[in-house]
DNA sequence: GATGAATGAGTCTTCATTCAT
DNA sequence: AATGAATGAAGACTCATTCAT
C-alpha cells in the first residue's frame, strides 16, 4: 500500500526543513511529552504544513527518534570535546567539576528529554535499543578517554557507569527538582568527592 | 466535571474493588505505559465494568496517582521496616547490601513504574508535586533513621539523596538494561563501597 | 496495542444495531462505491455514532465483507428455495424464466453490489477468496439440485458456471445499462433458449 | 478549476510522454485498483514528475478515462482486424475459438481493467457513459461484420451481446479465478458450442 | 451501586493538486 | 515545459467519559 518514500534530504533547504521539524518536535516533546504533542502542532511550530512532515519522517515516532539522537549528540559531543583537550597531569577534581557544569548546561537546554526518552523506552523497542546502545557507547568512550590520560581504576566499566549515573542524577536534581532543603553546591561537592574517590582506587 | 461525586468507599467490598482497579492500572501502566493503556483494559484486568471506574476515580490520571502512591509505599515501607530493626553497632557495608537487595526485589515487582512516573511528571503538575515530596520525605526519613543508629555524616541530606540515586540507578541497571559488558556483582560492590565511603565521612 | 474487542452481539438490540450498520454500509457502497463512502456517513445513515461502528466491526473492510455476505445470501437463498420446490417433470424453459425473474428482482434490490465486490476483489485477498468460494459453492449446489430433479447434462460444472454467468450478465444489462438498441424480452428469450439447449445436451 | 490549460500535445516528445503516463496509470490501476494507486506512483512509473501529469490531464480520473480508452481499443482492434480477414465460407466454430483465444490473450495483458472500469462506472458518470457506448458500438460493429460474412441470426443485437458476455466471462474465469473443480478446455468447448448454436438459429 | 453500550472529539496519516523555481 | 517540494483537507480509527438500564 503506502509506499510513501522518505527522502533523505540532500538540498540545503530541505535539510534545514527537516532540522526545523526535529527541533520543533524535540521542543514540544520535552515541554509536553510525546503523547501530548500532536503532529499538527509540530508542523505549526516548525512553520511547515502537516503533510510535509511525512516526506521526511515515516511517522511521529520517527521524529522522536531523530530528536533523541539530537539530544544525545548534544550531550556527548561537548563532553568528548572537553576530554580531548585534557593533558596530563590532571586535576581530577577540577575535571569532574567541569564535566558537571557542562552537563548541567546541557540539561538546561534539553529540558526533560531524558525522562521522556526513558518513558518511551518502555513501550517502544527502537527507543529502548537506541538508548541502551547509547549508554554503552558513551561509557566505553569515557573509559577509553580516561585510559588515554592515565586514569585507570579497577572495574572501569562499572565505575564509569556509576559515576555517569550520579552526575546525571545531580543534573536532574539541579535543573528540575529544586528541593529547597538541599544545598546544590554542597551536593555537587559530595558527588565530585565520591567520583574522585572511586576513580582513584587503582586496580 | 459535572457533579459526579467520587465516593471514598467505606464498604469493605468497595474498598476491595477500588484496590483492584489501582492494582490493575499499576500493572498495565508499568507494562505498557500510561498512554498505551486504556481504561477499558484496566477495568477488564480489574474484573469490573468500565463505568464503575468513574465511581472511584475522577479520571484516568487519578488512577495513576493512586498507583504511584502504591508504588512508593511498596518501596519505602520495607526500607523503613528494615532500618527500624537495626541496632548499633552497625555493619554499614552489610546494611547497604541488604538495602540494595531489597530495592532490586522491589524493582522486579514494580517494573518500570519509576520511569513512567518521571515521564508523567513532565506534563502533569500533580504527579510532579507528589514525586518531589515523596523524594524529600524519604530522604528526610532516612536521615532520621541514620541518626538514630549513630550514622551522622556531614551534609546528610545531600549524601542521602546522592546515595539513593546511586542505588536507584543500580537497580534499574540490574533489572532492565542488562548491558553485557558489565558485571553486576562488581557494580554492586562498587556502589556499596562508594556509599559507605561517603557516609563514613563524619562531619 | 489496540486490542479493541469486536463483540459478536447477542442482545437483540445489539444485533439490530449491527444489522443497521451493515445495511447502511451496503446501501452506500452500492450507491457510491467503497472508496467514496466514509465511516462517518455509514454511521450517520445507520443512526449511530462513528465510534460504535468499531464495536461491531474491526474496520471498514469488515463492514464490506458482511455486506457482501448479505448480498450473496440475498441472491442464493431465494434461488435455493425456488429450486427445492421443483418436482419432476420439469419445464426447464419455464424454470429458467423464473430464475431470471428472481435474479432481476434481486439485482434491483442489491443495485451495484456485484461490480463493487468484483472491484474490491482485486486489491483485497479476503474479498477475492470469499467471492471465489461463493461462486464455487453456488455452482455446486445448483448442480446438486439439478441432479435431484433429473437434469444431468454432460460437463455439469462447466455448464452451470456458464449459464450462471449468462444470467448474471443479462440481469446487469436489464438493471443498469438499458441499451436502447436492444429488446430485453428478446434478449431474455435468447438466454433462456441457449441455457435450455445447453442443459439438454445429456452426457 | 482555475485556468489550468490542458494541452493536447502536438510535439512528438509530448505525445510520447502522455502515452507513458496513460500506460503507467493503466498498469497500476489494473494491478492495484484506482483508489490504491496514487498519482505520485503513476508519475514515477511513467518516469515523469508529478507536476507534469497535470499538464496533460485535468485530474486523476482523466488518466483513468484515457486508460480505459486504451484498454477498449486493445480489445476491439485485434478483433476487428481478425474479422476483416474472414472470407466465406466460414467455419464458425473455428472462428469463435480464435476469438476466444484472442480475448484470453488480451485479458492476460490487460489484467483486471474490466472490473476496475465497471466499479468506477458506479460513481462516475463519464465512465458509465463511455462504457455503455463502447459496448453498444462494439456489438453493432460485430453485427455488421457478421452480416458481411453472411452470418445473419435472428435478433442479432441481443445474441451478439449475450455471446460477448459469455466470452468475457469465460476469459475472466480462465485468467483469474482458476476454480480447480472445472476444466477450462471443456468450458471453452461448451461456450463455443452454445455460441455457435445461437448464431446458427437463422431468422 | 453496577453495567457496558454509546458518544464524538481528537489523532495520525494520506494524497490529489498546486506552484515556486 | 518540467520539477518535486509543499499544501491542507479529508478519512479511518481510538478512547476517555457518560448514561440508559
Amino acid at each position: 500500500m503506502g509506499n510513501a518514500e522518505i527522502r533523505e534530504p540532500k538540498q540545503k533547504r530541505s535539510i534545514e526543513k527537516k532540522r526545523r521539524i526535529v527541533e520543533a518536535g524535540f521542543k514540544l516533546f520535552c515541554e509536553k511529552g510525546y503523547y501530548n504533542t500532536n503532529t499538527a502542532e509540530i508542523a505549526k511550530e516548525a512553520g511547515v504544513s502537516t503533510g510535509i512532515v511525512y516526506n521526511y519522517f515515516t511517522d511521529k515516532k520517527d521524529i522522536f527518534l531523530d530528536a533523541i539522537r539530537q539530544y544525545t549528540d548534544g550531550l556527548t559531543k561537548p563532553m568528548y570535546a572537553m576530554m580531548k583537550e585534557i593533558h596530563t597531569p590532571i586535576d581530577l577534581t577540577n575535571l569532574i567539576h567541569q564535566l558537571i557544569a557542562m552537563f548541567v548546561k546541557s540539561h538546561y537546554i534539553t529540558k526533560s528529554a531524558h525522562e521522556e526518552m526513558m518513558a518511551m523506552a518502555h513501550s517502544d523497542e527502537a527507543v529502548r535499543e537506541y538508548f541502551c546502545e547509547f549508554e554503552m557507547n558513551t561509557a566505553k568512550k569515557v573509559v577509553e578517554l580516561m585510559e588515554g590520560v592515565g586514569i585507570t581504576p579497577s572495574n572501569p566499566n562499572e565505575k564509569v557507569h556509576i559515576a555517569m549515573g550520579m552526575i546525571e542524577n545531580l543534573c536532574h536534581e539541579i535543573v528540575y527538582h529544586q528541593h529547597d532543603y538541599m544545598n546544590y553546591d554542597t551536593m555537587t561537592e559530595e558527588v565530585v568527592r565520591a567520583v574522585v574517590l572511586m576513580m582513584s582506587n587503582e586496580s
